[in-house]
DNA sequence: CTCTGATGGCTAC
DNA sequence: TAGCCCTCAGAGT
C-alpha cells in the first residue's frame, strides 16, 4: 500500500497539524495504551521519515533534535501492508503544502471525509473513532487516527538507530553519496536487480509500484542479477527513483506512465497511471509486447520482455 | 452476504 | 520458502 513517498507526506502532515502542540494522546483500540500514556501531554516536535519509516519525536518542552537523537520519546509507525492514517478536523486543520487539503485519508489512496466542503468550523467534533484505531492524536482543531499499522511504538534514541542502521539511501532524501552507494549495494549481490530495488538495506522507500515502472522506465530486466546491472544503468535507475518519488511525494500519487504513453481514453487507472505495473498481458506502451508478471521473492513482479532485456 | 487481495516485512524452519 | 501480523474496500455470490 504505501510505499516511501506516502510516508514522507505522512511526516510533513503530521508535522504540520501537531508539531509545537501537547496533543491528547490515545489508543481507541487499546493495543497502544501504554504508549499514548508515555507520549500524552509531551510536546510534538517535527516528524521525520526515512523509507517506509515514520519518526515522531516527543519531548516536555519544545526542542531541537536530530533524527534517532538520544533523550526524546521516538513515535516509530511502520504502516505495512495496509496500516493508514485518516484526518478529520475543522476548516483550520489544514496541512496545505502536504496533503492539499483537510481531512484526507493517507494510505493506499487519499480521498476527501464524506461532507468535507459543507463542514463548517464551528460544527466539528471529533468523531467517534473505529475501533480499530491504534492511535490517535488530538489538538483542538482536528484529530489524526493511525489504523492497521505493521508496528507502532515508542523508541529512544538507540532503539532509532537500530532502524535506521538497516535502511539503505532513501531516494526522497538523496544525500550527497547515495547515488554510488546505491550502485554499490547493488553490484555486491547476485541476487536479481528486482528483487534488490525491494530491499530496504539497499534502498529504502521504494515498493512494488515504483520497481516495476522504474525499471520498465529505464530498460533494465528485473531479472538480471544485481553484479551484471552495469553502473550506467544503475545510476539512472536512482535518479528515476529519486523524481518518480518525488512527483510522488508531490502529488500525492503514484502516476508513472509516461506522459506520451498516456491514453487519450484509458480502460482503467491501471492503463492510465502504469506502465508495466498491474498490466499483466496488455500491449507495451512502447514496443507492443505483451507485459508479463511472474512471482518474486512472495512479491507480484510485473516487466515487459521487449523494452526490458 | 462472504471472500480476497494489497503499494510490507518479520521470524522460524 | 512458509507462516504470521495488521485491515477493509471492492469483487463476487
Amino acid at each position: 500500500m504505501p510505499e516511501g513517498h506516502t510516508v514522507h507526506r505522512l511526516a510533513g502532515a503530521l508535522t504540520e497539524l501537531f508539531s509545537g502542540l501537547r496533543p491528547k494522546i490515545t489508543s481507541p483500540q487499546g493495543r497502544f495504551a501504554q504508549g499514548a500514556a508515555k507520549l500524552d501531554g509531551q510536546v510534538a516536535l517535527p516528524a521525520e521519515a526515512w523509507g517506509k519509516h515514520f519518526f515522531m519525536p516527543f519531548a516536555p518542552e519544545p526542542m531541537t533534535v536530530e533524527l534517532g537523537e538520544d533523550g526524546p520519546d521516538w513515535l516509530h509507525v511502520h504502516l505495512g501492508l495496509y496500516g493508514s492514517w485518516s484526518f478529520d478536523g475543522d476548516t483550520e486543520f489544514i496541512a496545505e503544502d502536504t496533503i492539499g487539503a483537510p481531512r484526507r485519508k493517507i494510505g493506499e489512496q487519499e480521498k476527501l471525509a464524506e461532507g468535507d466542503d459543507e463542514r463548517v468550523m464551528t460544527d466539528w467534533e471529533p468523531p467517534i473513532p473505529r475501533d480499530t484505531v491504534r492511535i490517535r492524536l488530538a489538538q483542538e482543531h482536528g484529530i489524526a487516527d493511525l489504523t492497521g499499522p505493521n508496528q507502532c511504538r515508542v523508541l529512544d534514541g538507540s532503539g532509532v538507530r537500530t532502524v535506521l542502521n538497516r535502511l539503505g539511501p532513501d531516494p526522497l532524501r538523496n544525500y550527497p553519496g547515495d547515488r554510488e552507494r546505491f550502485i554499490s549495494l547493488v553490484r555486491k549481490r547476485r541476487v536479481p536487480v528486482g528483487q534488490l530495488v525491494l530491499d530496504q538495506a539497499v534502498t529504502a522507500g521504494p515498493g512494488n509500484i515504483y520497481r516495476a515502472d522504474c525499471l520498465f522506465r529505464v530498460g533494465i530486466n528485473p531479472l538480471r542479477p544485481g553484479n551484471r546491472v552495469s553502473e550506467a544503468r544503475l545510476g539512472l535507475l536512482w535518479d528515476d527513483l529519486v523524481s518518480a518519488m518525488n512527483e510522488g511525494k508531490r502529488d500525492g500519487i503514484i502516476l508513472t506512465n509516461p506522459p506520451e504513453y498516456v491514453p487519450e481514453d484509458p480502460a482503467d487507472e491501471d492503463d492510465r497511471r502504469f506502465a508495466v505495473y498491474h498490466r499483466t498481458g496488455r500491449a507495451c506502451w512502447r514496443c507492443g509486447t505483451k507485459i508479463v508478471e511472474s512471482d518474486m521473492a512472495g512479491r507480484r513482479l510485473f516487466w515487459c520482455p521487449g523494452c526490458q532485456r
